[in-house]
DNA sequence: TCTGGGGTCCTAGGACCC
DNA sequence: TCTGGGGTCCTAGGACCC
């Protein structure tokens, strides 16, 4: 049996929990109102009522309810509580699979004769959780983990929902279909286009009819899906695939030098939890979205990996002059996949000499920030353009 | 409603190889 | 000489999720 646990409101939570003026409240977390181009990343229950909700932009958000109190995201402080919720987890099974900052899948086969039947587990867990950390959680428990997943989102907030063994299928037959994870927007207006709406039309279906409408995967996947049965792929192995950072700058960016500038720094940043994590990176990505939301990427596979800020920075400048239409950007990204940890033995380059300077001080900078993680250092061009990038915020 | 940031997986076409 | 089949890797874009 598997649980799935998913913490309430999880952000807007936390900021309740570390200020208690704020229970009962409607918490926005996300971006200050006002400021240009934020949405809202989580929000209390209390803002939900006013029909607020994750992704909306937050001038809408203020629209809806003035009287909501707005913050922006303290990421660090999210993970502290996340970490402190999942070791809890591990008191219950060896067997947790963190999906995310908020959920959970949790294997609870054969801790019965530790802890009774997965059901009273579950309810132990709920306890705890709330002593040890304040918080609620909602809980799906289900012969597979797709299904648990669903029936814990059906159990919001602070409830539990037990979907027995064989009885999956009354299950997702009763569901509508906008609930069934990995349906979207666009995958629904593709089954209603061909005249689908309902998850029994869609049970009548052939295999081959799905695919040939939503592609081999998709097909495949909803085909199980509307079965109650889980697909290879649902919670297969977190790990690291890529790494990256992107920015949408308050205002559009159309100075060649500040958008330099501006792919610098996030060269920066990527470059140094390459390092901290340590990653080699042997494919670059760069995004640009311009004004009007068209967005393009271009990327390219290098012989060796990344190994500094520098080397990453020109070959995300060579990458962007080659995509570049002279718009004004709304949001620029670099990232680097096809990732090998670094403790890999390498083959090393025959003139690295210059490189490995480079990465010697990066490492040196890394290990310093992580022992004072107040401590700033860049460079001096970063810290001319200071400006632009609070302005970006 | 004027649309964040960090990810994952899939698709389709092209290059290249045997 | 007008053109196979299988496989891998790369690229750009898209859909989806939290």
């Amino acid at each position: 049996m598997y649980l799935h646990v998913d913490l309430d409101a999880f952000f807007a939570s936390v900021e309740q929990l570390d200020n208690p003026d704020l229970k009962g409240k409607p918490v926005i977390v996300g971006a200050l109102p006002g400021t240009n181009r934020g949405v809202v990343s989580t929000c209390s229950y209390e803002a939900r009522s006013f029909g607020v909700h994750s992704a909306m932009p937050i001038d809408k958000a203020y629209k809806l309810c003035p009287q909501g109190i707005f913050l922006v995201p303290r990421m660090k402080r999210y993970h502290e509580k996340s970490s402190e919720v999942m070791n809890v987890f591990f008191d219950f099974s060896p067997d947790v699979k963190q999906m995310s900052v908020d959920e959970a899948f949790i294997d609870l086969s054969g801790t019965e004769k530790l802890f009774g039947p997965p059901e009273k587990t579950a309810f132990t867990i709920k306890a705890k959780i709330k002593e040890k950390t304040g918080l609620t959680v909602s809980m799906g428990l289900a012969s597979n983990r797709y299904v648990a997943k669903i029936a814990s989102g059906m159990s919001k907030p602070d409830g539990f929902f037990y979907v027995k063994e064989n009885s999956e299928l009354d299950f997702i037959t009763t569901l509508p279909l906008n609930k069934i994870w990995g349906i979207g927007k666009k995958t629904l207006e593709k089954l209603n286009k061909v005249g689908f709406y309902t998850v029994p039309q869609i049970q009548k279906a052939s295999l081959p009819l799905l695919e040939s409408i939503l592609g081999k995967a998709a097909g495949l996947f909803l085909y199980k899906a509307v079965r109650g049965q889980e697909a290879e792929n649902f919670s297969s192995e977190v790990q690291s695939k890529s790494i990256s950072a992107e920015t949408t700058y308050k205002e559009d960016l159309v100075d060649t030098y500040i958008i330099e500038t501006a792919l610098q720094e996030l060269a920066h940043t990527v470059m140094f939890r390459l390092i901290k994590e340590g990653w080699n990176g042997f494919t670059v990505f760069l995004k640009i979205r311009y004004e009007d939301f068209s967005t393009c990427s271009i990327q390219e596979t290098l012989p060796i990996p990344i190994s500094s800020t520098d080397m990453l920075y020109k070959t995300a400048i060579k990458l962007f002059y080659q995509r570049y239409n002279g718009k004004p950007i709304r949001l620029l990204g670099i990232g680097t996949t096809n990732l090998e940890k670094s403790s890999l033995p390498q083959q090393s380059e025959l003139f690295d000499t210059e490189n490995k300077k480079k990465q010697q001080i990066e490492m040196a900078i890394a290990s310093l920030k992580e022992k004072n993680p107040n401590l700033t250092i860049t460079t001096a061009r970063l810290m001319k353009a200071t400006d632009i990038s609070k302005k970006g915020k």
